[in-house]
RNA sequence: GGGCUGUUAGCUCAGUUGGUUUAGAGCGCCGCCUUGACAGGGCGGAGGUCGUAAGUUCGAAUCUUAUACCGCCCACCA
């Protein structure tokens, strides 16, 4: 017995290691096929897979499924980044645990305790990818610092300095004193605080009294003061250029300059410089030669040369020197001041301007040809929008600052002689042998070699990332590179553009010459339903790993595809990720039903009309699947992975649940024919290959229970379904049908009537062929549960009808009709269809509409008002006839003069009607001409015709009516 | 301060070269339906003057301009 829900968490773990055992992920060069490669943004060796990597990996592995089904030869490289400043903040934290400082172990020894953290903790996000079913080849997996990827960095950085790219110097950097090392600006997060604004007075020298007052954020400072300035053009201070001025409590002369820098209309227009902690400051001081003096060691604590506060942290000292200014009397004034402050992305620590020497590489030049390629589009962003962003950053690039004060990285190959000569070369021994040959240092020994303390950025490493995983820096020709490189797609988030992505792109130039990959899609950022970003501290993010065992990986994932358009932030839901458990549900279901019907054999005449109705629903899911092939490789082709999956969804839930399998199902306890099972399980194989890449588990387990299958065969290694013929005819003649089929089921709906009752249905058409030859009627009577059809030439009196294109369809149900409800919803549809035709006929008469629009769009409209009309004159009739019934003479002959006056065809029933009311209404004249034109419509049922004028008469004018056909001798009173 | 997005149903979003007086989906909502694949379901339904204002056009959610908000990126106002 097959369980009534799909039960996710034993069939993925099974099929998982089935896919593995038969290394249906593993890759290699194959000259043979089209190669196609992903490599994974590595995450964190630290990291937990959260609910980025879980949409992340997720489109990734939809990519390569369907790359590797559609015959391609598909490698995604997994692996995980060394994360030198937060894997080395775990290692400290773990250490402090134990009760070991950092600065109390050599370099080696914390190396090795990071090693064994990284073994032992390292990589389990790895693990957890493959619950969501990532299909990576895993023999590939690289790490950033592995020997081969460790020794490919130190090779870039040598090569880059011998090509002068990469210099050293003195700069302003972003200091984190927590993490005690300098930042790239890219790892620095600004937030919006309230701080305080301080003004405070600077006594001027030989002047008694007077002060310049200025405004500051950071009054601890004040010691680092190498001047105070002024625009040159404020005439308020125009009298103190040239003085002189004490700093307050530590009463130091510094003096008074001008610079067009200082705006006039903030604070006081006085500016305190301090060179050593501002970088605007620090400029000022070049350009005016000031000293700099730098009072914050490396975990910003005042030192000595701050003279005052010495040994505070910064923040200390910020709350001690205000309260001692206002002792003092020199702060006058503190207002709230809404004020940006800087912070590391790692560490959270408010970032410190520090001046430093640090490793610069070259950003100018290096750039150019990985803006250029993007701007043309060899390099496509999707969504595109985020070219703007990746040109204006490009532009206007800095050098990048890849010195990073840890341990845990690629120590930089530098190594410098005792008089500070500096020498790059990829080992100690390297660098000696260079000093000894090119310097004439025949002495030297490596002991008289230090190697810089520094190691890089991580993002000094990454840049590498799809050239080292094949080992494309060491070995640039081996076949690995040759074949997957360039890699075609990334998927990223856009938080890491230039982080990563450009730079990536430079090294690709730079290092291959050509570029890392042509398509980089861009995900969204999963926020939670208020639209916050997930974090830790705020406990809003539910844990993946969780959720796939609460809905089944499955379900996570197209869950979350169902709203994860590229570039737009998603804002995560449950509900999201219910849907997709529901319709993995569905899904089964729907197997299950397949799975459970019994089978005959035997070709038996009993079975013709079901044999109509099966081949009919066959052809037309058939032309719906392969419309929607269409459709979805259409979507893949611009990357809405989120649209091909709305596709299917419709497909299977509507299309086949709901249609087609409603549609050849056997009534309960029937069996199937067995020609007709296989071409349903022939289709739904079709299905679970287009949902693959999506729902690998579910679509696997289906896909292997629908069919004896080879050992070791998977779905994954089976081709993607190909479009196929599309026949638009049968495709448009269901489309009426379910029309059809919704009209009555509404009417069922609206006069509260039991599925079970079966309603009696007349057709008056035109094309009975379609009805009866086409199995549509048949349809319709299953799905609609309607009596065998009837097909009527005239229009039923008294019965409930509808249009649908040319054809009217009656439904006659017991008991009275609601007359005014009739009335009023034939008059709301009139009115609807007469302003719909005016605007048409409006169009249409528009020459310049006919002469400049498609010919297939004038065509479109030609038939549509054909139609409005077919409904007015419908509407018309009815409105006629129920005003008849109710004795609205007036009303009733207004609308059958309507009702002829659209020219649209003529009923005999409507000169009938009109004729009897005109002769009610003394117009005996007119009155007969219309009985008469009622007789010629169909000369052949004139008996009929002449026993429903003499109903419908009175009896005071019965005898007029008899005088027009003397001839009509029963009276039917 | 500069730049770039976005603004469509109660909510989250589609709407691909302008084209039905009828702008779609999912969720939510309302009504009916339970022995029969699925209540994690079925069948129906209600709900939008497409941010605002002008303009171009035979025709505008779609193009132009202005404007208001949301968001993102960049930038040295202490």
């Amino acid at each position: 017995m097959i369980s009534k829900t799909y039960a996710p968490q034993d069939i993925e773990a099974k099929w998982y290691q089935y896919w593995l055992d038969n290394k249906h992920f593993a890759s290699k060069p194959n000259p043979d096929k089209e190669p196609y490669s992903i490599v994974i943004p590595p995450p964190n060796v630290t990291g937990v897979l959260h609910m980025g990597h879980m949409l992340n990996n997720t489109i990734q592995d939809v990519l390569i499924r369907k790359a590797r089904m559609e015959g391609k030869e598909a490698c995604w490289v997994p692996g995980t980044d060394h994360a030198s400043i937060a894997t080395e903040a775990k290692v400290v934290a773990m250490l402090k645990e134990r009760g070991i400082e950092k600065k109390d172990i050599s370099r080696e020894e914390f190396l090795k305790y990071a090693h064994e953290w990284k073994d032992k903790y390292g990589g389990i996000i790895l693990g957890q990818l493959q619950k969501i079913g990532a299909s990576c080849d895993w023999d590939r997996t690289r790490f950033t610092m592995e020997p081969s990827l460790y020794e490919a960095v130190i090779d870039t950085f040598v090569r880059l300095y011998n090509k002068k790219q990469i210099y050293r110097g003195v700069r302003m950097v972003n200091w984190d004193p927590l993490g005690k090392t300098a930042l790239s600006d890219e790892e620095v997060i600004e937030k919006e605080i309230m701080a305080k604004l301080y003004y405070l007075q600077y006594p001027i020298v030989g002047s008694e009294g007077e002060f310049l007052t200025i405004a500051t954020t950071r009054p601890e400072t004040i010691m680092a003061d190498a001047a105070i300035c002024v625009n040159p053009n404020d005439e308020r201070y125009t009298a103190f250029h040239g003085k002189t001025v004490m700093i307050p409590l530590l009463n130091r002369e510094i003096p008074v300059i001008t610079d067009e820098y200082v705006t006039m209309d903030f604070g006081t227009g006085c500016l305190k410089v301090t060179p050593a902690h501002d970088l605007n400051d620090y400029e000022l001081g070049i350009k005016h030669k000031l000293p700099v003096l730098d009072i914050l060691d490396d975990a910003g604590f005042l030192n000595e040369k701050a003279v005052l506060y010495v040994g505070q942290d910064r923040f200390a000292a910020r709350r001690n020197i205000v309260k001692d200014l206002e002792e003092a009397g020199y702060l006058t004034k503190m207002e709230e001041y809404k004020s940006i402050v800087k912070t590391s992305e790692r560490t959270g620590a408010v970032i410190e301007p520090k001046l430093s020497l640090q490793w610069f590489l070259k950003m100018e030049e290096l750039s150019k040809p990985a803006l250029e390629h993007v701007m043309n589009d060899d390099i496509k962003l999707y969504p595109s929008k985020f070219k703007n962003t990746y040109r204006s950053w490009m532009e206007n690039v800095h050098d990048w600052c890849i010195s990073r004060q840890l341990w845990w990285g690629q120590q930089i190959p530098a190594f410098y002689l005792q008089d500070g000569t500096i020498i790059v070369a990829k080992t100690k021994r390297e660098a000696l042998r260079k000093a000894q040959h090119e310097m004439q240092l025949f002495a030297l020994t490596e002991e008289d070699l230090t190697q810089d303390p520094d190691v890089l950025d991580t993002w000094f490493s990454s840049w590498l990332w799809p050239i080292s995983v094949f080992d494309g820096i060491e070995n640039p020709d081996n076949e690995d590179i040759s074949y997957y490189y360039p890699t075609n797609d990334l998927v990223t988030g856009p938080d890491i553009l230039f982080f990563w992505v450009a730079r990536m792109i430079i090294a690709g130039y730079e290092w291959r010459g050509e570029l890392p990959f042509r398509n980089v899609y861009l995900t969204g950022i999963v926020r939670d339903k208020q639209g916050r970003k997930m974090s830790k501290s705020l406990g809003n993010s539910p844990d993946p790993l969780e959720l796939i065992e609460k809905f089944g990986a499955d379900g996570v994932r197209s869950g979350l595809l169902f709203s994860a358009p590229a570039g737009n932030d998603l804002l995560y839901d449950d509900k999201l990720i219910e849907q997709g458990r529901n319709f993995c549900n569905k899904i089964w279901n729907a197997y299950r039903l397949v799975e459970g019907w019994e089978v005959v054999n035997k070709q038996s005449e009993l079975y013709n009309s079901i044999d109509i109705i099966n081949i009919q629903a066959y052809g037309w899911f058939n032309s719906r699947i392969n419309q929607t092939i269409v459709e979805i490789q259409d979507h893949f082709s611009k990357f809405r992975i989120s649209d091909a999956l709305l596709s299917l969804y419709n497909l299977v839930w509507d299309d086949f649940c709901s249609k087609y399998l409603e549609i050849i199902k056997p009534p309960f306890g029937e069996p199937i024919k067995k020609d007709i099972l296989n071409s349903t399980i022939e289709l739904f194989e079709k299905l679970m290959c287009l949902l693959h890449p999506y729902m690998p588990f579910i679509t696997e387990e289906i896909w292997q229970a629908l069919a004896t299958r080879e050992e070791g065969k998977s779905i994954c290694r089976t081709e993607f379904p190909k479009g196929g013929e599309v026949n638009t005819e049968i495709l448009e003649s269901f489309e009426a049908m379910f029309e059809i089929i919704t009209k009555i089921r509404e009417i069922r709906n609206a006069k509260q009537l039991s599925p079970k009752i079966a309603l009696p249905l007349a057709i008056k058409t035109d094309d009975e062929y379609i009805y009866k030859n086409m199995g549509i009627g048949l349809i319709i009577e299953k799905l609609a549960n309607t009596e065998t059809i009837s097909y009527v030439s005239d229009k039923v009196d008294g019965a409930i009808s509808f249009v649908v294109k040319a054809d009217e369809f009656f439904i006659t149900l017991e008991g009275e009709l609601d007359v005014e409800a009739e009335l009023e919803a034939a008059q709301k549809d009139l009115e609807y269809n007469l302003g719909f035709k005016k605007a048409t006929e409006a169009k249409l008469a528009n020459e310049r509409f006919v002469a400049n629009a498609k010919p297939e769009l004038v065509e479109r409209e030609r038939q549509k008002l054909a139609d409005a009309k077919n409904k007015i004159w419908v509407s018309s009739f009815i409105l006629g006839s129920e005003n008849l019934k109710i004795g609205n003479l007036g009303k009733a002959e207004s609308h059958f003069r309507d009702f002829l006056s659209y020219e649209i065809g003529s009923d005999f029933r409507t000169f009938l009607y009109l004729g009897v009311i005109l002769i009610e209404a003394n117009k005996q004249q007119e009155g007969r001409e219309m009985l008469l034109k009622a007789l010629d419509e169909q000369p052949s049922r004139k008996d009929d015709h002449i026993g429903l004028i003499l109903k419908n008469a009175s009896d005071k004018n019965i005898n007029y009516v008899r005088s027009v056909f003397p001839n009509y001798g029963v009276s039917p009173f």
